[in-house]
DNA sequence: AAATCGATTATTGTCAACAAAGCAGCAGTT
DNA sequence: AACTGCTGCTTTGTTGACAATAATCGATTT
């Protein structure tokens, strides 16, 4: 009788997590049709538990099948990448608001001790916008978990988060972003310290809208391709 | 060279389909522990293509895997009910608004037709709140399709309205309800028609909001029981 | 008598061979 | 010269056998 279910890694999970970061990564780019023997040889997998893999992720979308004529990386037009962002800022509106609502003081003062670490990050690194991507992924991930709604967390980290992840590799934060997200994630840290849902709600959309906005121009600008 | 990309079957969209199916109609109950190869025998597969179709369930969080160790229906509690509908609530106002930016004129007019289908229904088979649900599921299909939302159409009629119709199955929407759904959803389909986006998205989240009000105070009530 | 340890059994995870379907290249015809 | 139909090949879909793991039941010990 085992208590502690230490997370059992079958071959299928093994072809899973392979997959999801080679697609994450770019190293298997956008629109690239991929065969299986061939991430067999790659992975040190057998078809069995790849297909499986393929499966799952099929289902979420990072991977279209055709049948009989193989899988290929999903490809995500600039259009479709905006419209994620319109998602996400209502999900992660609501993940704000139940967050204000839910998370204990301890995991709050988490949240701004993770802060702190954050601003260091930026202000050692400067222009290492690297850093900046993933405290950021990390500060919307405590949101998400903290707002303890089981399936908008599993929606928010198991499929939003991962495309658009795999956008954020290639694209370069301006300058000026990483301390004005910072600040907009202290205010919004305040909101939920105080309790303040609407608010918590309210400012994590409007942030969410500004990184929106952001890559928006990007684009435009041409300093972005997708 | 096919032109015609008509739907090809394999055995693991077989066996999708018929889990899904038998999960959402309770022909799988909450729970019920399933073993592989009692499923193969009730659904003439062989075991390959049905893990294949377990994964993708599992990844879409209708199934619940501990390897080795058999799975098992989900099972959701009254109160993650109540969250999933709090998503729909935010979701399903952006799909509206969108839907109302970007419907075609004989989309529109399309939408408007089947709601008066169903007030023919619900006045000829009163009480049979069956196809009121079923009209229900047709409207909000039809709203998220029209958002033209890629992922967001994905995220609903894949994820979500699965979970919820699996509750469906087994609630007995209230006496009045139908008619008050009716005069909701013909608001909602004006405001498309007006192309006003905020209106839509407003009375869209009161409707799934009166919804979800209207499960809690049955649940409360004893008269359904999760 | 209860509990724990161990062997058995049933079930899941994995693999490699087989069958089927699409794709490409070639030849023949129009 | 372009197009259509055939043939061979590659890749995917499927199957059944094999290996590994966890649950179950029984025996032994405290």
């Amino acid at each position: 009788m085992r208590e502690n279910h230490l997370p059992v890694y079958t071959r299928a999970d093994e072809a899973f997590d392979c997959l999801q970061t080679a697609i994450v990564k770019g190293e298997l780019a956008p629109g690239e049709k991929i065969g299986e023997l061939e991430l067999c040889t790659r992975f040190n997998l057998t078809r069995g538990p790849l297909r499986e893999a393929i499966g799952r992720l099929e289902s979420r979308g990072l991977l279209v099948r055709r049948p009989h004529a193989g899988v290929k990386v999903v490809a995500v037009s600039a259009a479709e990448l905006m419209e994620l962002y319109l998602i996400r800022e209502t999900m992660e509106g609501l993940a704000a608001r139940q967050a204000a609502e839910r998370m204990t003081d301890s995991e709050i003062a988490d949240l701004q001790a993770t802060l702190d670490a954050h601003e260091q990050m930026i202000d050692e690194a400067q222009g290492q916008a690297y850093y900046q991507a993933e405290g950021d992924y990390d500060f919307h991930h405590r949101i998400a978990t903290g707002s303890r709604n089981t399936k908008l967390a599993q929606m928010l980290l198991g499929d939003l988060y991962y495309m658009v992840r795999m956008y954020r590799y290639r694209l370069s934060t301006s300058a000026g972003r990483p301390h004005r997200a910072l600040g907009e994630h202290r205010r919004i840290v305040e909101a939920i310290a105080q309790r303040d849902g609407e608010l918590a709600e309210f400012l994590m959309k409007r942030h969410i809208n500004a990184a929106r906005r952001n890559i928006e121009k990007q684009i435009q600008d041409g300093v972005l391709t997708i």
